[in-house]
DNA sequence: AAGTCTCCATACATTACTGTATGTTTCGAT
DNA sequence: ATCGAAACATACAGTAATGTATGGAGACTT
């Protein structure tokens, strides 16, 4: 209604930040110079930087945990789940993923989170696998084999060009099956 | 001979703070201290940060560099290459790789040297992929999801539970058969 | 023994932040 | 209409860095 902030518009706004520009952009002055506004108005939302960090990373930890939810509630026969998975995430830009992860190699706050997310996304993998019939050794060594490419795809950062996808997505899926 | 630094010191401990503490500890006033010496002698060897942090990045890309075709004549026959390849980056630490990675998400200078190396090492499991006799196309895919699987597997920054790790390595090598 | 070059120290000016203190506006409830 | 809280501005002190200017100590040459 006003044009009044709210500290959810700092978070969003935060979110964009981390993304576009990287985690050390995440600085009250900045931040508050494209908000439009001066540091007055973070320092009221917020007790201190770490503090904006911590509900940052919250607020960022709530939204990929819903996307897994979502993915996992995403219909389709159990069968071709791990089909339309694999699809979806290889390729999306995964932009604010691979920030939020490069923070987390210098940030032990974002590193909980980001080791939160990875357990609860292996474990999903892992049990779509299963319901595979794969026994639970070879299950978890090819979910993990998996994730760890979805994570190289993530950091390298570029798209996989046309011509490849098929290609790429069948030695995907023959690496479950 | 004498107790006086050279450029050469300067890099190899940018290298060693680079590993352990990230590129946001590349500073000319911390590593004059650990350095034991006044950041005049930090402004004599370089210009200016961004030149030391240039060299430093030559540096790595060198020693990258050195690695690879350190691996490409590791000796073995043939067959065995792509295992010991395998066995080798999937047990190493790879600290300074990820602190370089991590770096290079926010600095172009950085993300170049990246991106040479990534060139190298695809193309090298590509060509090893291909004397296996895998068509082109299929050499590619599988080249592309080891590599990503490598540099999850670095991102994620923690070592294979020795319970795992010949599963793990099965899987691997099921790649790329 | 003097001069020169290399390497480093010290001191200074500058920049980009953080956080606090205090004052000002805006708004909703009464 | 006004009171109080919420949202913001302004001004200040402090910190951690950068880069520059200048001078000094040691070794190497001649």
């Amino acid at each position: 209604m006003t044009d009044q902030l709210s500290a959810r518009d700092w978070l969003d706004q935060g979110l964009r930040t981390l993304a576009e520009k990287g985690f050390t952009a995440l600085k009250a002055e900045p931040l508050s110079k494209t908000m439009g506004v001066s540091r007055g108005s973070f320092y009221w939302h917020f007790a201190d930087i770490s503090a904006f960090h911590a509900a940052l990373l919250q607020h960022w930890r709530e939204i990929a945990t819903e996307q897994i939810i979502a993915t996992l509630e995403s219909g389709a026969n159990k069968g071709e789940r791990l089909r339309l998975l694999l699809e979806r995430v290889f390729t999306a830009k995964l932009t604010l993923e691979n920030a939020v992860r490069t923070w987390a190699t210098l940030n032990p706050a974002a590193r909980s989170a980001v080791q939160a997310i990875d357990r609860r996304r292996l474990g999903y993998i892992e049990s779509l696998l299963m319901e595979q019939g794969l026994s639970a050794d070879v299950a978890r060594a090819r979910a993990q084999v998996l994730y760890w490419a979805f994570l190289g795809f993530a950091r390298s950062d570029k798209p996989v060009p046309q011509s490849a996808r098929v290609t790429i997505l069948e030695e995907l899926l023959r690496i479950a099956r």
